[in-house]
DNA sequence: CGCGAGCTTGACGTTGTTCAACTAGAGTGG
DNA sequence: CCACTCTAGTTGAACAACGTCAAGCTCGCG
């Protein structure tokens, strides 16, 4: 990329930390940035008109979210929100837009990273339509513990409401789900921690429903 | 766009038509080729281990359809099933991967399609996370006559299991649902065929869930 | 005329939400 | 240092929603 065209990107853009539990994008609002998160994670949030939050996907950075407002459009249709502390660069849509079509190399490959944060939320939406809430809890624990708690750099530490959200039932379902997953050894609970401790069972559950 | 890089294209990409009930795309299948459908209607399925499928999202041309495989990868994570009678054009993907990177803003109109196809299916999704049956095909029969019957060109033609398996319900609970609807007089069933009688009740039905 | 696919209806049991009551820990102020 | 309150978690009971099953229906087609 010649140089202008990066120091145009350059000036254009903003970095930020948000502290555990900020919201970062409003759903509803205008936005004309994109965010590139460095490091945290955050949730994709959806409020519908009766009150009622789902979270549609979780990530983790060092990752392009051009998501929140389905990329150049222009009103965000997710909240975004910080699950734990992050760094994020606020890139201007406009000056990107205007770089990127001159260079269709960087433009596939944020099309690429956007499709790759959107993935795993319809295969979430895909399990919800038809498996019951124990397999969904399943669902939502393995994409957890397989994308945003591998490598030990987190803990876990979402709430009963927010793993709700995720699985789309009510808060009270996923502890009973989680306590009955817990008697039966697949999973083991310390307070809000939760640790896998028989993933191989647990895909058998996601499997089955 | 040079006329050189037109004819890569144009050399690469093959016409075909499909009639009502074929697949295009087959789930699991590899592909290295993306649709453009000039004319007709299509769905995209997901058949998950059990069985059951489920209609992600139903589009009508002309359309660019890059999201059977989530565009440039290689594995179609969905089926593409015609509806009616359709016109489609399949572009090599490498042979337009080639020439888009050289034109940033070929890459940004295909994205911009991309994502435009992927977001009533996330509405969809959403609908289908918090609400019940009753406003779930609500919102099937809005979307379906807001985008794909609006224009009278072709006539409604899903069969009821369709219906269920777009609003991810029993194919009773759709009969049941459509039945009430219409005794309401918000429908209007003939057979097969359903006609929106009041729009605003039906967004009122949608709100409320 | 008979067959099969799609449609319809009702009964029944399961699943999951809602509601209410209770517990535990953390923060606050006297 | 102890009440107080607030939030998160937990449990169980009552109820509604929904899927499954079984039976009968209609229509088009061989």
């Amino acid at each position: 990329m010649p140089q202008d065209d990066f120091e145009l990107i350059r000036r254009t853009s903003n970095q930020m930390k948000y502290s555990k539990g900020e919201t970062i994008y409003k759903q509803g609002a205008k936005s004309n940035s994109l965010l590139f998160l460095h490091k945290g994670i955050v949730k994709f949030c959806y409020q519908s008109t009766d009150g009622r939050n789902i979270i549609t996907t979780i990530v983790k950075g060092p990752k392009l979210l051009g998501g929140a407002n389905l990329f150049f459009k222009e009103i965000n249709i997710f909240s975004v929100v910080a699950l734990e502390d992050c760094e994020i660069c606020h890139i201007d849509t406009r000056a990107l837009r205007t770089v990127a079509v001159k260079h269709g190399e960087y433009m596939l490959a944020m099309f690429d990273q956007t499709l790759s944060t959107f993935q795993p939320a319809i295969f979430n939406f895909i399990s919800l339509a038809h498996k019951q809430v124990y397999g969904r809890i399943a669902d939502v624990l393995i994409y957890l513990w397989e994308n945003i708690y591998s490598d030990g750099e987190y803990s876990f530490n979402l709430t009963r409401k927010e793993i709700s959200e995720f699985a789309a039932c009510s808060h009270e379902n996923v502890i009973n789900t989680l306590s009955k997953l817990n008697k039966e050894g697949v999973i083991a609970l310390n307070g809000r921690n939760i640790e896998i401790v028989d993933i191989e069972k647990l895909r058998e559950i996601s499997k089955i429903g």
